[in-house]
RNA sequence: GGGCUCUUAGCUCAGUUGGCAGAGCAUCGGACUUUUAAUCCGCAGGUCGUGGGUUCGAAUCCCACAGAGCCCA
């Protein structure tokens, strides 16, 4: 199609007189792209042999530099080098100009002189537009106010862009927009890529600490037809060949398990889940986590081996186990082990006076939290309604890292019990800055028990219309009276740990691409 | 689910009591061979989120809807 043919196009859709002010713009740069092709360029050519990154430039020249130091008058110049990147910025002084280019490493200056480059060639650095990527050919020099920069002898156009950037100075600050288009926001806003950058690089040093520990890396199904293993409510989907209904997972907890009985005997998989609820600040739909399973260990292993993954995660991507402060989000942060293990009953009677033990009942637990003036939701099973009460009234006080040990059966359901207690199971959770990080426990293995427990969850489902309350899943229980060992295991959440790391507040800056309504 | 706030040029933002729609950057034309938010001169760019309503007259007041943000549940 030719470029009238496009326009022709455009200017009868719908949206052609609102954005009358745009196609301008872009028209401008089409007809910039026209002209290069006249000239017989390819504004779009395959590739360009870059011989240096801006980075290694730059330190070529200060290596150049560096031996002439002490004389006076001295103009250092390197070899010629190649470098590409996106044009940020370009001051034009009629026959020179000065651009500012970006790659993926950094930035450098490019300096083109007419009567370096000769007329014909100096002529492209007329077409270039903010936003257009090019590979410029030079040495690398010293100007006169000091910026290294690469002297063009050859400029090329390497891809034409014909839509503008966002403001030069200001940056992208629409968050609608860079969360939709967040190749702009990396383009134009540093924090947006150190956050990209940082969250890969919280994923690769977990993974090669759990490598480090004998865990083996798994990948389990995504596609289910048993959404279980947590207590969330699934996405439903179907297959169209096996005519049945799936679910994408919201854990991978039970097939983690089943490996387990395998023999894999430490086992962890980092991937996605799914769960159909509401997006806020620290929600969205689909979310990372890493589950592992360490058969002959418990959950006082799982902790210890939590605080290390932990604190060695912040210490190799950061540089330090002490978060610093971030003004207007949280506190510094001490990651460096031991955390504080807090009993949860205690902690529980602590801040509100009640005592769940003695209030193990739907009707005196309700009682006690109006008695306090904690909101309690009509309809709610006991277990629901204790960890309202936790996370209103203990959560927004473990501000440096905590683990709270040992829950009540009623929410665990996967988790073994306490030997010598009444009704306590082997679990903890992780908090840092007043939210959830981990939950873990010494997993379940008595499979009369397991199944009780899933009868028991489908029971709340019934009488509680709590669409949330785990499914019982037939296979996961064959597979646990094959025999399980006792093992602990562990999911945390790895946008929530990055979010920490990065010292944001929502997981919107964490997720390249986060949840959206329509537009 | 409830409450509050926001949506104006490509981008960042002003917009008075309801009285002609504004600026900076970017773009376009001109000057300029060491600038770095380059500078100087000039031009152009708008369905004021969408749809209703009130009014002689609405970016502005009212209602609904959409999207975004914050708080609460």
């Amino acid at each position: 199609m030719t470029n009238q043919e496009q326009q022709d196009q455009s200017s009868t859709s719908n949206e052609a007189d609102a954005v009358v002010g745009e196609r301008k713009l872009m028209e401008d740069r089409l007809a910039k792209t026209t002209e290069i092709r006249s000239k017989g360029l390819d504004p779009y050519p395959p590739r360009f042999d870059r011989t240096h990154t801006s980075v290694e430039a730059i330190s070529l020249f200060e290596e150049e530099e560096a031996d002439y130091s002490g004389e006076v008058d001295a103009h250092p110049r390197t070899e010629t080098v190649r470098v590409a990147g996106r044009i940020m910025a370009r001051r034009g002084m009629g026959k020179a100009a000065f651009i500012d280019l970006k790659d993926g490493h950094g930035a450098i200056q490019a300096f083109a002189r007419q009567n370096t480059m000769g007329d014909e060639a100096y002529e492209i650095v007329n077409l270039l537009d903010i936003g257009d990527i090019i590979g410029v050919e030079g040495s690398v020099i010293r100007t006169r106010r000091g910026e290294i920069s690469v002297e063009a002898q050859q400029v090329t156009v390497l891809t034409k862009a014909i839509r503008p950037l966002p403001d030069k100075w200001h940056g992208l600050q629409d968050q609608e927009v860079r969360f939709r288009q967040r190749y702009l926001d990396l383009i134009s806003n540093d924090n947006a890529m150190k956050n990209a950058l940082l969250r890969s690089k919280v994923v690769q040093s977990m993974r090669s600490f759990m490598h480090r520990q004998g865990f083996i890396e798994v990948e389990t199904p995504i596609l289910v037809p048993v959404a279980a293993g947590a207590q969330a409510t699934p996405f439903e989907t179907h297959h169209n060949q096996l005519n049945r209904d799936l679910y994408l997972r919201i854990a991978t907890e039970l097939y983690l398990k089943k490996l387990i009985v395998g023999g894999i005997e430490r086992v962890f998989e980092i991937g996605r889940l799914f769960r159909n609820e509401g997006l806020d600040h620290d929600h969205n739909p689909e979310f990372t986590t890493i589950e592992s399973y360490q058969a002959y260990a418990d959950y006082n292993d799982v902790m210890a081996m939590v605080e290390k993954m932990v604190s060695t995660i912040a210490l190799e991507t950061t540089g330090s186990m002490i978060l610093p402060e971030v003004e207007g989000i949280r506190a510094e942060i001490d990651l460096t082990p031991p955390w504080p293990r807090l009993d949860l009953r205690e902690e529980i009677k602590k801040r509100t006076g009640i005592d769940y033990v003695e209030t193990r009942d739907v009707e005196s637990l309700s009682q006690a939290m109006r008695e306090r003036g904690i909101h309690v939701e009509a309809g709610s099973a006991w277990g629901r309604l204790l960890d309202k009460v936790i996370s209103s009234e203990v959560e927004p006080h473990l501000i440096q890292p905590h683990f709270l040990v040992d829950y009540p059966v009623e929410m665990s359901p996967l988790a073994k019990r306490k030997p010598d207690s009444d009704g306590i199971v082997e679990r903890f959770e992780g908090f840092v800055v007043g939210t959830e990080l981990c939950n873990a426990f010494t997993e379940l293995n008595d499979p009369i028990d397991q199944r009780e427990r899933f009868e028991q969850q489908e029971k709340m489902r019934v009488e509680f219309g709590d669409d949330e309350a785990d499914r019982l899943d037939e296979d996961f229980l064959v597979s646990i009276e094959h025999g399980m060992p006792p093992t602990g295991g562990l999911g945390l959440g790895i946008d929530r740990l990055t979010m920490l790391i990065a010292g944001e507040e929502s997981i919107r800056e964490i997720l390249l691409f986060p949840a959206m309504r329509n537009t």
